[in-house]
DNA sequence: CTGAAAGCGCTTACAG
DNA sequence: CTGAAAGCGCTTACAG
């Protein structure tokens, strides 16, 4: 790896951390604690800390409150989350352990899952290496901060057999396992089912499957049920590839394959994800080869860019956003002690036909509708 | 939002905490603490602390590190990270505060962070809503948790004036703000002025401009040093739009601007990432433009799909891996309580010229080379 | 309504 | 090499 090439060391410093004055700067939120801000609002350690969590219903006087209210913003006071969580014997952190938080698939997920968890609890994300599933291992660590919540997007089998969690945790995109743990999945299965039925329909008879490489559970499930269901409807999966869920890898797989595939008469390619069929896309004009026309290509999930790409992306719509949210809706009453009436929730996929299945002028106005 | 439409209720409990001896489930981590693994390994709670954290140099004997350690396995002890912190006052959590992890760009900045971090901290995303920079307030929530530092990036100004941190923080693709604190970043001013010259040498006199709407300092500096550049060159950029990091966003944005820019003879169109240019090559391909014959797409980022697209982008390339890197590094030494020797580096970002702006078949073998 | 006290689980001088 | 003790910053019964 080439060193910095422009290094620019400079002389500006950091900000000093107290002001002029010699008083710590407000909204520093540093070093300041409980007890100070007692001593300085002339009450306990104990009645800041009711006031400060909002239990001073009944239990501390309003002229107290105003008092601790006027020192916690004259010292810039923030509550130590450690201290207090260690003494709750929680934190009010929600981790959530997605496989690649680069697919804008998950941008959609999360921002449900904030919805859902609501704004008492915080978020954080952890990121694995690019690629690779989540070790236990990793999430082991996580729990080392006592999360008040787990939420774990795409599991694999191993991984959560590995995983032993007694705190509150709820799966997501879990179709295949989904009765480990509480759980919102997609129903990927009648998604791929009616991709075969919507190939079959349009006269395919040969086909080729572009798997993730990743283990994960959700992959196996729509694969099997796109087998099952193009066998029965007479279709041949003729070939199989697989690639890690990035456009370039996608890519270089369909290069690779298209040859042989091409001589076994494949006319269309069913990948796992949107993100492969972007790669497909992209080389089968590089190839030359015609979409739809001599090639069709399908994908999962339904990203933005699958509406503007050309030609339109037909895909199986998941609706990550909902999703997201019930997910974190229902871990949200796991954490408040519920018992989850109903722990698995499964959410319809919907096929939406596009361009790369069905050209738009012999098929008139069909385009971009949902069929499902 | 409609309501989850196939809902699957089951009966599949949870899996009970004690398994059927009563013992604890090896590996759960809940609930042991060190006095339990004292107790059982018959040392003091200060030995297990001291052999847990790896401190038994010359401290502790043999025969109780091997006592303790099987304390640990047998119990499955996990240290709680909120204990230990609140000790040492300080978290081993490092947070990387993004405004957009969706980009696959972020996935190669967070790869590189995470091992200029090094093993011993733990990194944890901090997200916000797509297309949002974050709050401060955000920021100061996530304070609470006494993180070991702090990893910004693409930071506005607004956002670091009102953040007042005191703890180790390190900027990343700062440029335009880098003397707010240590910084990482892309040399995007060199790399605008390489893509002024390139397409003033491919004959362009009327540009368009398309820049992203998030407040960024960065892209401030991306348009300013195109801008001025270009004015150099002679080329006149005689339109500007502006979208959110978004590919659909940016067809949008492209596709209501294209018959006025055309009007006024727009012959190229610099976006200001990648993300932005895919919309446009979407559209254009929709509109039937030729690329780049009758409109040059450029970008900035060198996103993996901007090798494979047809045609291919000419992009300012940066260098994300490496900055994620040196952010790393420089944050680990801060939070070492070294005084930053370079506190603001600068990487060089390299031109890298494709289809999208030169035709490869007039152009001979020159497309897909770096011409920085 | 209020505060003194115990305790959350750990780490770190300190005395032995 | 070892352990008793204090303390990190907070919350929560508890007694008043």
């Amino acid at each position: 790896m080439p060193p910095p090439t422009t290094p620019t060391p400079s002389t500006a410093g950091h900000s000093s951390e107290l002001s002029p004055g010699g008083q710590l700067p407000a909204g520093a939120g540093r070093r300041v604690t409980a007890a100070m801000v007692a001593a300085r609002a002339g009450v306990s350690a104990a009645t800041v800390s009711l006031v400060t969590s909002g239990k001073t219903a009944g239990r501390v006087s309003q002229a107290n409150i105003d008092k601790v209210d006027a020192a916690v913003t004259e010292l810039g006071y923030v509550v130590n989350g450690l201290g207090s969580s260690l003494a709750k014997g929680r934190s009010n952190i929600v981790i959530l352990v997605a496989p690649d938080v680069s697919n804008p698939f998950y941008a959609k997920v999360i921002a449900g899952v904030r919805e859902g968890i609501g704004p008492e609890f915080q978020l954080l994300l952890s990121v694995t290496e690019a690629g690779h599933t989540p070790e236990s291992a990793d999430v082991r660590r996580l729990l080392a901060l006592r999360p008040a919540g787990l939420l774990v997007d795409a599991p694999s089998a191993r991984f959560l057999a590995e995983l032993q969690v007694s705190d509150p945790m709820v799966l997501l995109d879990a179709a295949g396992i989904e009765s480990a743990a509480p759980s919102v999945n997609f129903d990927v299965a009648h998604g791929a089912r009616m991709l075969a039925a919507h190939l079959a329909q349009q006269g395919h008879r040969t086909v080729a499957y572009l798997d993730s490489t990743t283990g994960t559970e959700t992959f196996r499930v729509r694969r099997e049920a796109f087998f099952r269901e193009a066998a029965r409807l007479g279709i041949d999966v003729a070939a199989q590839g697989e690639a890690t869920i990035d456009v370039g890898a996608a890519a270089l797989a369909f290069t690779e394959a298209w040859p042989g595939w091409s001589h076994q008469g494949v006319t269309a390619v069913v990948c796992a994800t949107d993100t492969h069929a972007y790669g497909v896309l992209q080389e089968a004009r590089v190839a030359g080869v015609a979409v739809p026309a001599a090639l069709a290509v399908t994908g999962f999930d339904d990203l933005p860019y699958s509406e503007t790409s050309n030609p339109g992306l037909t895909t199986v719509q998941l609706p990550a956003l909902e999703m997201g949210k019930l997910a974190g809706e229902l871990l949200r009453g796991l954490m408040a002690g519920e018992q989850a009436a109903a722990p698995h929730l499964t959410l319809d996929a919907a096929l939406v036909v596009r361009g790369s299945t069905v050209d738009p002028v012999l098929a008139g106005a069909g385009q971009g509708l949902p069929a499902g």
